[in-house]
DNA sequence: TTGACATTAGAACGCGCGTTCTATATAAGA
DNA sequence: TCTTATATAGAACGCGCGTTCTAATGTCAA
């Protein structure tokens, strides 16, 4: 067997690390990490890692997982099927965390009960992201309470005509009668197949 | 103006440090943060946020934002509505990254082309997680070659037949004549509405 | 074999890290 | 008032961090 001390297993044991650890390593534990014997090896990979622009250093010199291998490589649509796992670079990385969410502090999710939004390939169990206190425009999925209920409902404005409007056309469009409790915009929906 | 600098605000100015650099301050960079001028008042202000439970030191002495902080809380369902907005703790915190992957080194992204799995409520435009190297369950939705052009599709299993089954009844169910090649397993599917 | 280059080991060093101490200002209660 | 707890400042300290040097070894081609 020979040794797996490459570039490649080098980068791979260094995202395994900042997945457990949700921080980089330091020389010393990348000795143990790269099973060398001296942190100037470490340093002597670090730099090339630098080079191949998988690492960077921030602005006070703290090493980063720069760009690639942060969340999973988009590679392309259903129709061009599984790649050929050829050419590494170049493609675009995506963290769901970062692409389903643009305002963390406030956001919330909520798991979807009933059927009204079947229509709009939301399910019962999904998830969603809900955003708060944002101004829905017309055709957005909102958070609403309707008779003290909380329901997703299609916002929908014309002019000053404003109503709710489920996606399952069993459910009757709702206006507003009072004021519209809007609890927050749907930003986004999730659901998860395999356990 | 009062003083913003209690407890809550510290929390908060911590966490976007790590949202926006993927590490945690140091204790000099956290005086600017806190906005106070010497080390001893930050180590002061740590000590309280371990003691609340947000942060914890790892095996080795270093900072971790834990449990808490770390992605969207899970407040409920639909018809529970949006939260009280009290009773910050004791509530589920989710990561989308780690909720919806599971073995990151064996999963990509697509964008998926087509209407043939609306029925399951995967529309045009949405990004599946798609898993590589693993074997599909009856039910599964797969991706996979069919005449040469790749497809979603659920994976169906009677016995030693195996044939594949769009979610649209206007595709007809395809069977294996040579072999079927599966590129992976959908993992999950998201969809994003806000831009 | 010889040379050039890539990779590893080991040691030394300076600086910044986080810790810990003392001292002081502020606020609340008795 | 005096006491106590809370919050801030400043300084000192030891240790580990990442850097950098020299030198030895491995690999491969000429």
């Amino acid at each position: 067997m020979k040794k797996t001390r490459d570039i490649k297993s080098i980068e791979h044991s260094l995202v395994s690390f900042y997945r457990g650890h949700k921080r980089m390593p330091t020389y010393a534990e990348m000795m143990d990490l790269f099973e060398v014997r001296s942190k100037s090896v470490v340093s002597y990979w670090i730099d090339k890692l630098i080079e191949k622009g998988v690492l960077e250093k921030d602005t006070q010199g703290y090493l980063k997982l720069s760009g690639v291998s942060f969340g999973l490589p988009l590679v392309g649509n259903v129709a061009a099927g599984l790649p050929a796992s050829a050419e590494e670079s170049s493609r675009d990385m995506v963290s769901m965390d970062d692409y389903l969410v643009s305002r963390p502090d406030a956001s919330f999710l909520l798991r979807v009960t009933g059927d009204s939004m079947v229509g709009a390939g939301i399910m019962e169990g999904d998830l969603v992201v809900v955003e708060k206190n944002r101004e829905p425009k017309n055709g957005d999925i909102v958070l609403a309470e309707v008779d003290g209920e909380w329901t997703m409902k299609y916002f929908r404005k014309q002019g000053r005509d404003v109503f709710l409007e489920a996606a399952n056309p069993a459910y009757p469009a709702i206006r507003a009668r009072d004021e519209l409790k809007i609890g927050g915009v749907i930003a986004a929906s999730v659901r998860k197949y395999l356990m």
